[in-house]
RNA sequence: GGGGCUGUAGCUUAGCAUGGUGGAGCACCCGGCUGAUAACCGGGAGGUCACCGGUCCGAAUCCGGUCAGCCCCA
């Protein structure tokens, strides 16, 4: 028995009190989840055979959960909960939390006030970290308060947490795997780099942080060696890196030219003088590159020395004639082209620039200057020198940290390499495992990006983060860890904790020469953690080992993650196991603020999930995220939220609500559909399953937010079709007529129902619905659906009825163009339909039609005349005097219907006239008024003439409804049975009397007398007075 | 420079794979109904289906191009 069943309060079906908003519905139905752990009795049913395996996208809980995060976690949810009601029991429904990495010490720093890497360890990386790892959690209550008020079942007590013993060794066993493999590997490269965080960053992370920025766009001239007027023209966006130039590179295959401006000479391709050369120039000379090469020139800034062999013109296949002057700048430390260069010509690289970004050698005139801000000097120092042609900017893309907004450099340090490029062909053939939701992505861009898939920077000069468990003896000999274990046994001690610092301090002899083995001193990216999560949240192989971890079934994050969580997770699971890494991938869009921007911490147009729970309720919440497909970006409006949620949750009440006041009174209890004989009971029994079947469809494919159109078409067609025009049959008053259980239980049945196929997506209210219907279960959430019966299913009368609405919506048409109110009874209605419709057809809606006599007549029944006109423009020429003639002979209505049979063409007086001579009309009798629907094949006459019988039955009716109104005031019962008086005109009086029955009847009237007195309401009807008092017996 | 997605009424959207007179809901105006009542029904107004071109008897839909917005890559 649960609470919501009516019985505490001695009625089978919960009353609804409509007073409860659906935020407090949430309250009650939460609370009841969490007293009777209804949670993990859902998902641990005996019932279920199959297994859907999930995974939990770790977020960092270091800030606050905002609506994007409400949008996934709803996504999962009601992934979860569907899969369970369609027999599954959900594996590794438990949450995680990502914890190492750069975000969080950025955090740190900033809560420091620390600047640079010098001021952590003059702090003590211990004290940092420790920091790290409590700062981590700082709104964890907040993540777990979100959950629970958004109702997303997930078990925290069983998260994995990327920072433990555990959860580390597992990656370590990756990482020695990937050794072992060579897949790891050490590098000496250019890499993209951070100088305010001093560590390098891996293409994804880079990826994130392009920005359009203004730079210096420069053309320096070289002074080619031994000449005193002739220059190499080269161009260069890093003004910062000419004091460290090496080379100048050319295209062999390009021509160049040697041209004469104002008194100077210049080499520069000859494609490119026209963009670069400004005014008059005359071209001296052509060679091709090839001839350039190994011309030596002088440095424009030479105040470092510079080994022998370098400044002269080498060959680079990378010189285009895109933009610059066809000749590049190369300086090896600060290009990854630059540095293959450097490598071919087997120089000492001249680096002039400290991991912080800074100019470190003393013989610089901008020693100590962060190279980007002495672009400016550098540029004023050459044109001092003359050794500048022009100086302009430049507006193109560039990587900044994506994290602290720095520019980056591209930089040579050591670092650790995963060697994905080698094994895209796989990465590529485990993608078409997958399914992507919006499939889109598969070819698109995630397709794309893996088919291109470079090298991944594993390493990090950082503190806080998985310490890279690879040693290094003197002698070059690499060890990787593959467990704690494993390092403990060459070490000689226990281990306590893998983090930095400690595991710094540990050294050991080197197993092949003796020498001593010291730490790589890198942390690994911590996109590495988490996309270890199948295996590493599972300490697997350590642990959980019987077979591999993956693929899961199910993962769904932003689109963000495409090159975040999606492609790390993608690639390890394809390296170390081969197989892909999840079945199903749902991407989802970004949420917008109320004018369609980009929500950002900057713009201070954030929402955080809880204002948005807090102010809707949670299943307003997430039937929002469903309004349109959530892979599109929305906008978050408060209208289109309340919008959502009273076309669907209200109305879904609503109905509920009347059914129980109604069930109740009239002791119904439902037992299965029992006598649903009635058409309009069949009808609405077979919509329930035909669109059943169409949200299991829907589902199945994840097209939730299609699903959840289906729900509410069932809810509409429940609310305004059938109950419309069903709600008499539940107040007769033979409560126990067969027909009345029909309808009891085609209603019970179709709310049932929608409260199934809502349970996934708005879980509090579809469960409060469920409980009250049913007293005796214990949550929707343990229910089952399975597709829809075909049985119940009877097309022919889904279509029949579609026919019957269009009649009733064209008598209302009918009705308001003659000005007749609906509450007036009509003389009659006559229907002519193509189909074969009949009164047992129509029998839902004759009360609604409100006629005294309702016909189905043929065609040749209409009431409409046939009339002819004569079109003269054909006629006159060929009937010349005749036509007048001809016309009063067609106003003869015998000869009009001659003529109307006539088929090929028209005789008068022995003269054929084609048929296109005569126009033909139909005129509706002035009775009644005509309305026609194309689409059906309808047309309805409704008589319009009212008599005075009609006029005082519609008076009685208006009566009627001013006493429930006044009923209704006064807060009566139902059942509550009143005295009436009453005084009027005599129009009205005369109604009340002829109807006195019908209305004592309608409105529980004990008594219904006229007196004289006028204490009572007045009311005008139609300019009609009556004063009516009513009084409780 | 390359790629992806989106563009339908003031707003939120359906229709598009398979071409056949663009449908809803919200908001607005008029009328009606109502013992489900912050709901509902009928009508009205509101669309060069982003633009241009092609295929076709016929294009929102298919093809090509352009533009705009968002995103990604280099």
């Amino acid at each position: 028995m649960n609470p919501y069943g009516g019985e505490m309060s001695g009625k089978y079906y919960l009353e609804h009190d409509t007073n409860l908003t659906l935020k407090d519905i949430s309250h009650r139905i939460r609370n009841y989840w969490i007293e009777n752990d209804i949670f993990s009795k859902v998902n641990n049913q005996s019932r279920f055979e199959k297994t859907f395996r999930f995974l939990e996208g770790p977020p960092t809980a270091n800030g606050r959960p905002h609506v994007g995060h409400a949008l996934t976690r709803t996504v999962k949810d009601t992934v979860l909960r569907y899969k369970n009601m369609r027999g599954f029991y959900i594996d590794r429904r438990n949450a995680g939390w990502d914890c190492h990495g750069l975000p969080v010490e950025l955090e740190a720093e900033k809560h420091f006030g620390f600047k640079t890497k010098k001021d952590i360890e003059d702090f003590g990386i211990e004290k940092f970290n420790d920091y790290c790892k409590t700062s981590i959690f700082n709104y964890i209550n907040e993540w777990h308060e979100v959950d629970n008020l958004l109702g997303f079942w997930i078990d925290q007590d069983k998260a994995y947490i990327t920072m433990t013993r555990e959860y580390m060794e597992s990656e370590w066993w990756a990482l020695k795997t990937l050794f072992e493999k060579k897949l790891l590997y050490k590098d000496f490269r250019i890499s993209p780099y951070c100088p305010r965080c001093e560590t390098s960053l891996s293409s994804h992370e880079v990826a994130q942080g392009y920005k359009e920025v203004k730079d210096p766009s420069i053309y320096v001239k070289f002074k080619v060696g031994g000449e005193s007027n002739r220059y190499l023209l080269a161009w260069t966006t890093t003004p910062w890196t000419i004091p460290s130039n090496m080379f100048l590179a050319v295209n062999e295959r390009f021509t160049y030219a040697l041209i004469k401006v104002e008194g100077e000479e210049y080499i520069i391709a000859k494609e490119r003088i026209k963009s670069v050369i400004q005014g008059e120039y005359e071209i001296i000379g052509e060679m091709s590159g090839k001839e350039l090469i190994g011309i030596k020139y002088e440095r424009p800034v030479d105040f470092l020395d510079i080994s022998e062999d370098t400044c002269y013109v080498v060959s680079g296949e990378h010189v285009t004639l895109e933009d610059g002057t066809g000749i590049v700048h190369t300086s090896p430390a600060f290009g990854v082209d630059d540095f293959q260069i450097g490598k071919l010509h087997n120089i000492k690289i001249l680096n002039p620039v400290g991991l912080n970004g800074k100019f470190n050698d003393k013989r610089l005139p901008w020693f100590e200057k962060f190279v980007k801000d002495a672009d400016i000097d550098i540029i004023k120092y050459l044109k001092e020198k003359k050794l500048l042609y022009k100086s302009t900017k430049i507006t193109h893309t560039y990587p900044f940290c994506y994290r602290c907004g720095t520019p980056l450099l591209y930089y040579p340090v050591d670092a650790w390499f995963i060697g994905v490029s080698n094994v895209r062909t796989s990465l590529v053939n485990n993608n078409k495992k997958i399914n992507w939701i919006p499939d889109h992505l598969k070819e698109g861009r995630f397709g794309n990006f893996i088919s291109e898939a470079k090298d991944w920077n594993l390493s990090r000069n950082r503190y806080w983060g998985n310490p890279l468990p690879v040693w290094v003896c003197q002698n070059n000999h690499q060890f990787c860890m593959g467990s704690a274990s494993e390092l403990e046994k060459l070490y000689g001690h226990p281990v306590e904790d893998l983090h930095r610092p400690f595991i710094d301090e540990i050294k050991f002899k080197c197993p092949e020469c003796g020498e001593s083995c010291k730490r790589e001193p890198f942390v690994i990216d911590t996109w590495f953690d988490s996309g270890s999560a199948p295996f590493a949240a599972l300490h697997y192989p350590f642990e959980n080992n019987q077979h591999i971890p993956v693929p899961v079934d199910f993962i769904t994050e932003g689109i963000d993650q495409t090159r975040g969580w999606f492609y790390s997770l993608h690639v390890i699971s394809s390296l170390l196991f081969k197989e892909n890494a999840y079945n199903n991938a749902f991407v989802v869009e970004f949420i917008l603020d109320s004018e369609g921007r980009k929500m950002s911490k900057s713009k201070g147009n954030s929402v955080f999930a809880l204002d948005l729970i807090n102010q809707y309720g949670p299943d307003s919440s997430r039937l929002f995220f469903f309004n349109g497909p959530p892979w599109k970006p929305k906008p978050l409006s408060p209208k289109i939220v309340q919008e959502i949620s009273t076309k669907t949750l209200g109305t879904f009440v609503n109905l509920y609500s009347f059914f129980a006041s109604n069930a109740n009174l009239d002791n119904f209890q439902y037992k299965g559909l029992n006598n649903v004989s009635n058409r309009i009971d069949r009808w609405l029994v077979s919509v329930v399953n035909s669109v059943g079947n169409k949200y299991l469809e829907c589902m199945d494919s994840y097209e939730i937010h299609d699903a959840l159109r289906h729900i509410m078409t069932l809810i509409d067609l429940t609310s305004n079709f059938y109950l419309r025009l069903s709600r008499r049959r539940f107040w007769e008053d033979d409560g126990s007529s067969e027909s009345k259980e029909g309808a009891y239980s085609a209603f019970f049945y179709s709310l049932n129902e929608i409260a199934k196929m809502l349970a996934p997506l708005a879980p509090f209210t579809a469960d409060y619905v469920y409980m009250a219907l049913n007293p005796k279960s214990e949550s929707v959430h343990f229910e089952q659906l399975k597709p829809y019966s075909e049985s119940l299913i009877d097309k022919n009368l889904e279509r029949e009825m579609d026919r019957v609405k269009e009649i009733l919506e064209l008598t209302r048409r009918a009705r308001q163009n003659a000005n007749i109110k609906g509450r007036k009874p009509v003389e009659e209605i006559l229907i002519h339909c193509k189909e074969d419709l009949s009164m047992t057809h129509i029998e839902p809606i004759i009360d609604e039609l409100n006629a005294h006599d309702i016909k189905f007549i043929e065609f040749n029944e209409r009431p409409v005349m046939l009339k002819a006109s004569v079109n003269k423009v054909v006629a006159a020429p060929i009937l010349r005097e005749k036509i007048t003639k001809f016309e009063n002979y067609l106003n003869e209505p015998d000869n009009l219907k001659k003529v109307l049979a006539e088929t090929n063409s028209h005789f008068f007086e022995g003269i054929e006239l084609p048929l296109n001579s005569i126009n033909i009309t139909e005129i509706v009798d002035d009775a009644f008024i005509m309305e026609r629907s194309e689409k059906e094949s309808i047309e309805i006459y409704v008589n319009k003439k009212i008599n005075r019988e009609l006029e005082l039955e519609g008076l009685s009716r208006e009566v009627i409804r001013r006493i429930q109104v006044m009923r209704k005031e006064a807060l009566l019962e139902y059942n509550d049975e009143i005295k009436v008086t009453y005084h009027g005109d005599s129009d009205i009086e005369e109604a009340i009397d002829k109807h006195k029955r019908k209305i004592s009847t309608d409105v529980q009237a004990k008594t219904l007398a006229r007196s004289n007195s006028i204490d009572g309401r007045n009311w005008d009807i139609d300019g009609r007075n009556v004063s009516i008092k009513i009084e409780k017996c």
